[in-house]
DNA sequence: TATGAATGAGACTTCATTCAT
DNA sequence: AATGAATGAAGTCTCATTCAT
C-alpha cells in the first residue's frame, strides 16, 4: 500500500521509518502523531515521507500492515505443531509473546492498540483480519483437542473459543502490567518471572477445571 | 470539574450537553471531536461551552465523569445483594448491562471506550478508578463464594478474579458485536436474544467446570 | 461621558468603579484590560458596567477624565500663588507630586501612562488637554519670572518652557524609580527622602545656572 | 530569538518581514497587531510566519531586537569621537537622529515606542538595555567635559546626566511633533529645518548657562 | 436597576500537504 | 530521489456586548 518508491528503499531504511511510525502512533495516537516527528526520528526528511506514502493515513495503514507482517513472520518460524494441546499452546504462546514483549516492546504494544480498537474505525479492517488470523488457528486446536478427548464436546467450538480467548487476553494484560511495573530496569527480574509462571499454572488449571467446586 | 456556571444550569440542559459530548467523543475520538458540533447538537452556542468548561479537555473529563456517575447511580439502584452467587452475578450483571445497552447505547459504548483505553493517557486515571470499582466488588463475591463452598479455595483470590474478569469482558465484547450486527433495526430481535442466552449458559458452565474433560 | 445612570450612583460606588478601572487599565493596558475584572474588583456585575458605559472605550475615556478631574481638584486646592517663583514652583510642585505618589500611587502612574502616550491614539485628545493644562500655567510663571528679572529674557517663552518641562519630567521619572526601589516597605525611608531632596537642589541649580562653566 | 528557519532566509526577505512587523506593531500596538496583516504586507503566508517565529510574542521580541540592532549598526558607523564636547554631541546627535527620522521614520518611531514604555512589560528588558547603552556613553562624555573644564565639577555625574537626558529627550519629542505636523508632504520644508536649528541653539545655550539671570 | 447567562466575531496557532530546487 | 520552505484550511479559545429575568 505504500508507493513503490518506499519498497525500493534499502530494507534498513524502511525498517527505520516503520519503527519510528510505530513509536509515534503508539504514543500519540493517530491524530496527535506528527508526520514530521516520524520523519525526524527516522532521519528522513518530511518531504520524503510524501514520496513514500500518499498521505498520513496511508502511512498509518502501512505501519499497521508492516507490524502484522512482522509478527506473521515471527509466528511462522515459531508456530508449534498443529496437533499441539490447547493448554500447552496457551503456555508456549504466552511465553513466546512474553519474550517478544521483552525484545519488541513498542511493536507488541502497538499491536495491542490495534487489537483493542484504540484506533477506532481506522483499523476496523486490519482488526478483523488480525482476530481471524489467530482465531482460525485456535479453532483448529480446539477441534483437535475434542478429537483427542482433552476438551469437552458438549459445547460448540465458537463458544469454547470465546472462553479461551477471554482468559488468554486477560492474561496478556496482566502480564503486561506486571512487566511494566518492573520496567525501570529493563532486565526482567527472577521475581517477575516467578510470578508469571505461577499465574500461568493457575490459569491453565482454571481453564481445564473451572473455578467451581 | 466543570465551572460552577455549568452546575448552575437546569439539569435538562446539563444532560443535553453531556449527551451531545458523549456522542461526539464516542464517534470521533477526542482529537476529531469538535466543540462546535457538540454545542450545536446541544442547541447551545460555542461561546457558552467555554463558560461551562475551561477547555476541550475539561469538557472531555467532565463528560467521562458524568458518564461514570450516571452508571454508578444506575448500579446503586440495581446492585444485587452482597451475598449473591458469583455465577448468578455474572448472569444478572450481563443481563443488566445488556438492557442498558438497549436503552443507553451511546453511553455504554462510550464507557467501553474509556475502559478499553481508547482515549489513551487522557483517561488513565478514570480508567483505573473504574476498574478498581468493579474489581473490589467482585473480590467480595469471590470471597463469599469460597466461604459458601461454591468456589474452589486452592487458588488465590486475585487469580480467580483475573480468570473471571477475562471471561466476563470477552462476553461483553461478544454480546456487543452480536448486538451491533442487528443494529440497523433498533429492536432487539428474538433471535438475538436467544443467542445471547445460550452464550450466557455456556459461559457459566465453563466458568464453573472448565473446558477440559 | 458616562451614561446618566453612572452619575446617579452614590459617589462611593462611582469611585470604586473608577479606581478598579484605573488599576486594570494601568496594569494591563487597554486591550488586555477586561471589563469583567474591573466589574469584579469594583464589586459590581458585568452587566451593570454596560448600564453605566456605552462600551469599553467609553469606560476608558471616563476613567481618564475622572483621573484628570481628580488631579484638577487636588491641584486647585494646592496650587500656589500665581506670582510664585518658577524654581520654587519646581520644588513645591515636585514635593506635592511626590506626596501624591505616596498616597495615590496607581492614579499617578496611570496619569503618567496617559502623558507618555502609552495608550496611543486612544488618549491623543486627553493627552493634549493635559499637556496644555500644565503648560499654560507654566507659561504664566515664566512670564512672571521674566518680568521680575529672575529669568533671562533673550529666549522665547516656548523654548524656555520646553527646557523646563524636559527637566521636570525627567526628575519625576527619577523620583518614581528611586521610590519604586524602596517600594517593598510602603513607608518612605528617611534615606530616600534625603536623596530626593539632594536631587531637587541640584536640579534647581542646574536649571538656573546651567551645566557649563 | 526567531527560529533558525528565519535566519536561513535571504536578508531581503528577513528585512521585508521585520519592516512589516515594525509598521504593524507601531501603528496598532501589540494586541491589535495581526500576524496575518504583517504576513500579507511582507508578501508571505500566515503559516510561514509560524515557521519563522514560535508565536506572536516571539515575533514581537525579534522585531524589537532587530530594530535595536539596526540602530546599533548605524550608531557604530556614525558615533563621534570619544573626546567630543557634550554640547557638540547634543547637536550632532540630534541632527543625526533627525536625519534618521527622515529616512527611517517608522523605525525611529517604533524605537521611541519601546523607549517610552508603550509596550509595557513586554519590553521591560529591552528597554533597560537601550537606556543603559546610551547612558554609559553619555557619562563618559560628561567626565571628559569635566576634565577639560567645559562642565562644572560641583555636581555629581549622575545628576548632570539626569539633567542632560531630560533636556535631550524633550527636544526629541518636540522635534518629532514639529516634524509630524509637516508630515503630509514627506519632504521636510526649509521652514521646519529652520525652526529645528533655532530650537537646538536655544537648548544648548540653556544647557550651558541655565535659564536664570 | 442589577444580574449573569448567552452569543459569535475574530484572532492565534497547528500541521498535513504541496512545491521549487 | 531528497529536501525543507511555503501554504492555508480548520479548530480552539477569548471577551466585548446583548438579553432575559
Amino acid at each position: 500500500m505504500p508507493k513503490k518508491t518506499f519498497n525500493r528503499l534499502e530494507e534498513e531504511k524502511q525498517e527505520r521509518i516503520m519503527r519510528a511510525a510505530v513509536e509515534e502512533f503508539h504514543t500519540q495516537g493517530f491524530e496527535r502523531a506528527k508526520v514530521e516527528v516520524i520523519a525526524q526520528n527516522a532521519a528522513v526528511s518530511k518531504g520524503s515521507m510524501y514520496q513514500y506514502f500518499e498521505n498520513k493515513e496511508e502511512l498509518f495503514f502501512s505501519t499497521v500492515n508492516w507490524s502484522l507482517e512482522y509478527f506473521m513472520k515471527q509466528i511462522d518460524t515459531n508456530t508449534p505443531m498443529k496437533d499441539m494441546d490447547v493448554f500447552d499452546y496457551f503456555q508456549t504462546g504466552l511465553e513466546y509473546r512474553f519474550d517478544l514483549l521483552k525484545n519488541e516492546k513498542t511493536l507488541v504494544l502497538f499491536s495491542q492498540d490495534i487489537l483493542t480498537g484504540k484506533f477506532g474505525n481506522l483499523t476496523a479492517q486490519a482488526n478483523q483480519d488480525m482476530w481471524k488470523m489467530g482465531e482460525e488457528y485456535m479453532l483448529e486446536l480446539i477441534q483437535v483437542g475434542k478429537r483427542k478427548g482433552t476438551i469437552r464436546t458438549d459445547i460448540e467450538d465458537s463458544l469454547l473459543l470465546d472462553f479461551f480467548q477471554g482468559v488468554t487476553q486477560r492474561m496478556e494484560a496482566t502480564i503486561f502490567n506486571e512487566f511494566s511495573l518492573s520496567e525501570a530496569g529493563l532486565e526482567v527480574t527472577e521475581d517477575t518471572y516467578q510470578k508469571i509462571n505461577h499465574l500461568l499454572d493457575a490459569m491453565i488449571t482454571l481453564l481445564k477445571e473451572g473455578m467451581g467446586c
